[in-house]
DNA sequence: ATGGCAGAGTGGCTCTGA
């Protein structure tokens, strides 16, 4: 089962790009960010005509997630728990029946972040948009407790938007005041790592220059000035099924591409 | 060396993103 998730930057935008590549890599489950759509607008048709189940959490003019499926999805679930207030459609998860094994799949695209406040002292502060980062990632290190303790095959996948290390920019040092590079982001993401996560893509992966987003601006995609900041996180019993792993570079070089790129996992469930 | 974009919603520009 190949589950990929992918950054779309806009479906209404994106449209062309995902059926071609849709009907290109024909992945199992895919998971979705930015749609930028209501669920009512997003091409639901379109997608169902190329074989595949459609589950959206929209709003209107940004965010967005989605899961798309050929196999049913069950047990929908909407929105981050915890969230009351947060109107920001940024969370979604549905169970897909595997020919061995039944495996949750959550689908997330976390806050950016920036612009970050700096106090008096140069320490970043805990407010405004940098602060709903951090407290969405402290309400999804207390779901991935809760899916570590159902003791299934389940993966969170996504838009993290946090750079964990810094191999995983071209220009580390360019991003050192950034809320996806602060240690209090790459924190709060080793955190969950530690809680008994494995991060899909460096398990099997190592050293620098791998990236799943360069930037529209300055030339980013010509110069390979990326960051790889989607991620898909395993529970131990997704871990024991992954056969492979991969980023889908060439992706970026399309055209009218996303700013990211599709990440995807293989897992013999 | 440096600057450079793109999408959506609204209305001819602002907001948002990374």
């Amino acid at each position: 089962m190949r589950i990929a998730t992918w950054n779309i930057n806009g479906v209404k935008a994106r449209i062309g790009a995902l059926v071609d590549w849709l009907e290109r890599e024909s992945p199992d489950v895919v998971l979705l960010q930015e749609i930028k759509s209501v669920d009512e607008a997003f091409p639901r048709d379109t997608i169902e005509g190329l074989g595949y189940n459609v589950e959206t959490h929209g709003q209107k003019g940004f965010n967005g997630v989605a899961i798309l499926s050929k196999r049913p999805l069950e047990d929908v679930v909407r929105g981050l728990p915890g969230g009351e207030g947060d109107d920001q459609a940024r969370w979604i998860e549905a169970t897909v029946m595997g020919d061995s094994h039944a495996v949750r799949v959550c689908g997330l695209y976390l806050p950016n972040g920036n612009p970050v406040d700096f106090g008096a002292d140069g320490a970043p502060q805990r407010t405004g948009k940098y602060g709903y980062k951090l407290d969405w990632m402290d309400r999804l290190a207390a779901r991935a407790a809760a899916l570590l303790a159902a003791e299934m095959p389940a993966v969170m996948a996504g838009d993290y938007n946090v750079i964990p290390q810094r191999e995983d920019a071209a220009r580390p040092a360019a991003w050192e005041k950034d809320a996806l590079f602060l240690p209090e982001s790459r924190a709060a993401f080793r955190r969950i790592l530690n809680m008994g996560f494995t991060e899909a893509f460096r398990a099997r992966v190592e050293g620098p220059g791998h990236y799943s987003f360069w930037d529209y601006q300055a030339g980013a995609w010509d110069k390979n000035d990326g960051i790889r900041i989607d991620h898909l996180l395993l529970t131990p019993q997704a871990a024991d099924l992954m056969t492979d792993v991969g980023i889908m570079r060439d992706e970026r070089g399309r055209e009218k591409p996303s700013d990211h790129v599709p990440v995807w996992v293989d897992l013999a469930a």
